[in-house]
RNA sequence: GCCGGAGUGGUGAAAUUGGCAAACACGAUGGAUUCAAAAUCCAUUGCCCGCAAGGGCUUGUGGGUUCAAGUCCCUCCUCCGGCACCA
């Protein structure tokens, strides 16, 4: 057995794929367009790992096998280059983030190209590509236009030593990750988009979508629609004051024993003079404002709160005076702020009671609070004129009391937040608006679009939280597009979200200038056929990116209003030590030198074989071996039969031994349905059976018809060396401009099957039989055998059960 | 704490969805080939008892349903992923 020489067979297939231009989509052909996508990445100086490799690796096999059975692919790639490590490389090392990531996209390139994804690399797009953001400016500036955009205050993480905003990723453990500086909340104008107002959409067009049901559940639970009822509750002798809470367990509210305000929260200023512990207070709230929301979430083990003293609250239900704390594990943006607190029916209420001493009181009938509150529902008591209810009524009838007594109402609340869309740096987009004395915010007018971003020297930060954007007088110095006066450029730019949010629709007619795509092509190849990515981007990339194609939608732009008809979602490759490959780690697989030693087809081959696609796997490079010599297998098979003079009668005949025929069309069956359901473990598994086989029957039975059968099947997996090939038989046209094989269910059938026959349940013996062999017929053959006579002895038979052409279970 | 997923040989895993547990690979051991090595080929390879024929056990734990459970139901344990304490 020879090994073939991958370097040679793979160079050639690459150059000869690039000259036929055959993974160019056409617009407006006549066949069924299928649109298959992957996240397009992040250009980072790292380039690929073999953990990104197993994602394209998956959905080209998917696109070589869908050219092959008849459709017109579009099977697209670009960069999404905008982002924090370019700039943070620029500020180190002066080396402008366009030229860091210009050779970063040359590297990614040549190692797609050397793994033989067949991306269709005319529709090429770079988020950072000024021809390209105009676009997303212009989406931008609609989503002003209509009232999506506008500017709150909004804290960002803010490194007093640096003078610098920061990252979540770049705060570790409430410090700074460049200084170890403390790092403290500061307040900034923000530019924020309405992403809320297409929270009901987002939930219920998940009805249309195939995502998997884990994707789509953590959506909905990232939106968390919940309804439930908001009551006020007065400040005791104060007029104005009042603290409005949201509950969706109104049910239990004469059970509420406290209230809890979040440190945020308007009431601890506004009744600064009335609490007699303010001082108290005022360090809590300092101690507090350092923690992150995640800080505020990890500490849940202990709930840590204050009460103000001085001040009580009056439940509007039952009058009762209740004491009011302010306590951090409450966060401010989250419904109004502030919660009725349970105890005896909430288990953090309970666990915040018992710390502080406080009173516990059940509303819902005999049922033990003790060791746990209990949350579920029942009937009321001691509730006044809501007792014996079930709760679900009770939660009616007194949200219905609340609003006509005029201190309550019905209300929904999301867990989504508007998405915070500003960021103070200067590798993103810039903000098309102008800040003009006299008009206000004015955008600026689409004629003027792109607003470029400056070629800059200098990438140091501001030290005001303005990004290095604003250093820059040449650039912010404008003038008002309305009224001609001297006004400012905003500074802020976009978030790495922007680009990404609707790129693939771009791949659709990435070249036009006067539009974003233009509605003909728009409406030919979206929406994307089939999208996949990983579990990470399930809550922010994807549910930003639907939102902007529903918006995109309503305004008219785009022809339906979900992009994605079905989302699938990798899992991720551990590296060796069980940990996610990563730089910091040290532990990344870089493919360059796996393809060297062993050719991409192996590589290929190895990261689909290695388990299932949807499920996170470490990476074991001596895998790959296994590809190789199966590969080997396939080649040395070739050359044995090629090795034949094409008259010989062997050779030619269509039809052989049924045996392997019938494998054959098993194999068809199987690696067809087993890649469309992302089984390419099982798929490749199905073919080394297929290739062992042929390997036992190359010299006498095997065929050119079979050989270049089983080519076929490889081919989506090991392009290049199916490639060659089906050349080496002397076919001049690309294999991948063949049909995909067809099965005949007749023949996948077998004639003889292995009967098991069972003793209460035990395997005890097997036989071979027809296939369709009848039950009568079994059993009598069964209780003929030596051994079942042995097991079955003088008992009486009670039952037999028989599975057909599988087993035959006789009970005694 | 909440949500989602998973626990099967030395390793990655497979199991037609309730019907022969361990397919297909990696690794290991023995043999062939070779001056030698690599590569390749052949054989063995879940565990226990047994010289053998053969028998028993086995899918994280404990229980249940069933003629039959890796698969369904309940208990507990462990690991992985996500998170913005969702009131």
């Amino acid at each position: 057995m020879e090994e073939y020489n991958h370097k040679k067979i793979e160079s050639k297939s690459q150059k000869f794929w690039e000259n036929q231009g055959l993974y160019r989509a056409k617009d407006f052909a006549k066949k069924p367009k299928q649109y298959i996508l992957f996240e397009f990445p992040y250009p980072s100086g790292d380039g690929l790992h073999t953990g990104h490799c197993r994602s394209y690796i998956a959905l080209d096999v998917a696109a070589r096998k869908k050219r092959m059975e008849g459709y017109n692919v579009l099977f697209p790639i670009g960069w999404d280059a905008f982002g924090l490590p370019a700039e943070n490389y620029a500020i180190k090392t002066g080396t402008h983030p366009q030229k860091t990531t210009a050779r970063n996209i040359a590297n990614f390139k040549r190692q797609f190209k050397s793994l033989g994804i067949s991306l269709d690399w005319g529709r090429e797009i770079n988020t950072t590509d000024p021809k390209y953001y105009k676009w997303t400016q212009w989406i931008f500036l609609k989503l002003f236009e209509k009232g999506l955009a506008y500017q709150a205050e909004m804290p960002i993480n803010w490194c007093p030593s640096c003078k610098i905003g920061l990252a979540n990723e770049e705060v570790v453990s409430g410090k700074c990750e460049r200084c170890g500086a403390e790092v403290k909340k500061k307040k900034l104008k923000q530019w924020m988009l309405k992403i809320t107002e297409y929270a009901d959409r987002l939930i219920d067009d998940l009805e249309k979508v195939d995502y998997p049901d884990r994707v789509k559940t953590q959506q909905i639970n990232w939106i968390g629609k919940s309804e439930g009822t908001e009551i006020k509750f007065k400040i005791q002798s104060s007029k104005q004051d009042y603290i409005k809470v949201f509950t969706t367990r109104v049910d239990t509210i004469f059970g509420c024993t406290y209230l809890v305000a979040a440190p945020e929260h308007e009431i601890i200023k506004n009744q600064k003079l009335r609490i007699k512990n303010y001082k108290e207070v005022k360090k809590y709230l300092e101690k507090s404002r350092k923690k992150s929301d995640l800080q505020r979430t990890e500490l849940d083990k202990e709930k840590t709160g204050i009460e103000l003293k001085g001040i009580k609250a009056i439940n509007p239900f039952n009058h009762l005076e209740i004491p009011i704390f302010t306590a951090d594990y409450v966060l401010p943006h989250y419904g109004t702020g502030a919660i009725m607190a349970v105890p005896a029916h909430d288990e953090r209420d309970f666990a915040f009671a018992k710390k502080y001493n406080l009173p516990i009181s059940p509303v819902i009938q005999n049922k033990e609070i003790e060791p746990k509150a209990f949350t579920q529902d029942g009937v009321l008591i001691n509730s006044g004129q809501f007792d014996n209810l079930f709760s679900k009524q009770a939660r009616k009838r007194m949200t219905n009391y609340a609003r006509k007594q005029g201190f309550g109402r019905e209300t929904v609340n999301y867990k989504l937040r508007d998405w915070v869309f500003s960021r103070q740096h200067y590798w993103g987009e810039p903000i098309p608006l102008v800040h003009c004395q006299k008009c206000g915010i004015v955008p600026v007018p689409y004629k003027d679009l792109p607003i470029e971003l400056p070629y800059i020297e200098k990438y140091q930060p501001t030290g005001t939280g303005e990004s290095p954007l604003a250093s820059i007088p040449e650039w912010v110095n404008c003038k008002c597009p309305k009224c001609g006066a001297d006004a400012k450029r905003e500074t802020d730019t976009m978030p790495n979200w922007a680009g990404s949010s609707w790129y693939f629709i771009r791949y659709a007619d990435p070249h036009n200038s006067k539009a974003l795509a233009s509605k003909e092509k728009l409406k030919y190849w979206l929406p994307v056929n089939w999208y996949n990515g990983g579990m990470e981007h399930t809550t922010l990339h994807l549910l930003y990116s639907r939102f902007w194609y529903k918006f995109l939608y309503d305004i008219n732009v785009v022809p339906q209003d979900e992009p994605y008809l079905r989302r699938t979602s990798h899992g991720i490759v551990l590296a060796k030590d069980g940990k996610k490959m990563s730089k910091s780690f040290g532990n990344v697989v870089n493919p360059d030198a796996l393809i060297e030693k062993y050719g991409a087809d192996s590589l290929r081959i190895y990261e689909m074989f290695m388990g299932p696609f949807e499920q996170a796997i470490t990476w074991n490079s001596n895998g790959v071996i296994g590809a190789k010599r199966f590969l080997d297998k396939v080649w040395n098979i070739g050359i044995v039969i090629l090795r034949e003079p094409t008259g010989n009668a062997r050779i030619l005949r269509q039809s052989h031994n049924d045996k392997l025929e019938r494998l054959i069309h098993q194999t068809i069956k199987k690696a067809t349905e087993d890649i469309e359901n992302l089984k390419f473990n099982t798929a490749i598994s199905a073919l080394m059976v297929l290739v062992n086989e042929m390997e036992k029957q190359k010299q006498k039975q095997l065929s050119l018809c079979d050989y270049q059968l089983l080519l076929k099947l490889l081919s989506p997996f090991a392009p290049h060396i199916a490639e060659e090939l089906w050349h080496k038989s002397k076919n001049k046209k690309s294999i991948f401009e063949e049909q995909w094989p067809k099965y005949d269910p007749k023949l996948i059938k077998e004639e003889k099957i292995t009967l098991v026959i069972q003793i209460n349940g035990k395997v005890r013996d097997k036989i071979e039989v027809l296939a369709d062999i009848s039950e009568a017929e079994a059993k009598k053959l069964a209780l003929k055998q030596e051994k079942v006579k042995k097991y079955i002895e003088h008992k009486p038979i009670k039952k037999v059960i028989f599975v057909k052409s599988k087993l035959i279970n006789i009970v005694v």
